[in-house]
DNA sequence: CTAATATATTTTGCATGCAAAATATATTTT
DNA sequence: AAAATATATTTTGCATGCAAAATATATTAG
């Protein structure tokens, strides 16, 4: 190998790569009980933080495509989980608001984090914590 | 909220999630200019270690999806970067080889690692071996 | 040796992630 | 106030990631 730095074993983005998508891969069972797919869950998260939010904020706490948010609302929104109306105030704005079946849906996803935590045995929680604060410095940088 | 682990702030997956993302993103320009994407700079890298492998070594060490892999390598075949034989022992196989061009590319691929470690300047080396240690826990975990 | 089974790869259908263009509405400039 | 500019969201086109079905070839069982 002529460059070291090419070896896909020294790149930190490759094992990020493998993660992310090996974790979203952990969710799929959990979340195909519940119907909802990765970024789904990501939305339903977020407004059960804090619901009636516009859009753009959506955007902002969950990372999602723009492109993207527009098809999974509107998925979500078909499935009566959650209904979006104009901004009174500012008709750019639209508003995302959770339904009923929306929010009843916050007691069978309390359990889903406790059973990921399982599939990974190898972590402990420390690791876990100290994981969380080294990707937030790699997300500080990003944007 | 009711439930504190529903909170996205403590979903270390949300983490990997946009950390994952954000740095493909960051790559972007570096690859443009290329020609490549993300996943087919993967499979060069992995060619770069170790050329002339089968379509399920390369899946193995990329861990990319084997669907995307049909079409990557087609397309990364049309821009004459490589080649996919038939394996004459096993008909079943197909081995991928490097061409000139992909072999060439490398020398301009050699200086992207550092220019992507400069968008990152809030991690230090010893917080990136750290963070390559614990993702390689995770992924230990998967499948 | 033939049927059943296993392995390697491709195909298909769906759901994003992404950049860029298009829309709609607000705000600012002149 | 009309024009220029900015903001919020949607649309479009392309490239995966993924599961499941389809193909092709090998290997194994009977």
């Amino acid at each position: 190998m002529k460059y070291p730095q090419l070896k896909l074993d020294n790149q930190l983005c490759h094992r990020l790569y493998m993660a992310s998508n090996g974790i979203a891969r952990a969710y799929r069972d959990s979340l195909n009980q519940l119907d909802l797919t990765y970024p789904q869950y990501v939305v339903m998260m977020a407004l059960w933080e804090k619901d009636q939010i516009s859009i753009a904020e959506l955007l902002e706490k969950t990372a999602i495509d723009g492109g993207a948010m527009t098809q999974i609302l509107k998925k979500m929104s078909d499935k009566a989980l959650l209904s979006i109306a104009k901004d009174s105030q500012d008709k750019r704005k639209r508003l995302v608001q959770l339904e009923a079946k929306g929010k009843a849906m916050q007691d069978q996803a309390a359990d889903i984090p406790s059973q990921i935590r399982c599939r990974f045995p190898s972590i402990n929680e420390q690791q876990a914590l100290q994981l969380i604060e080294l990707l937030d410095l790699v997300n500080s940088d990003l944007d």
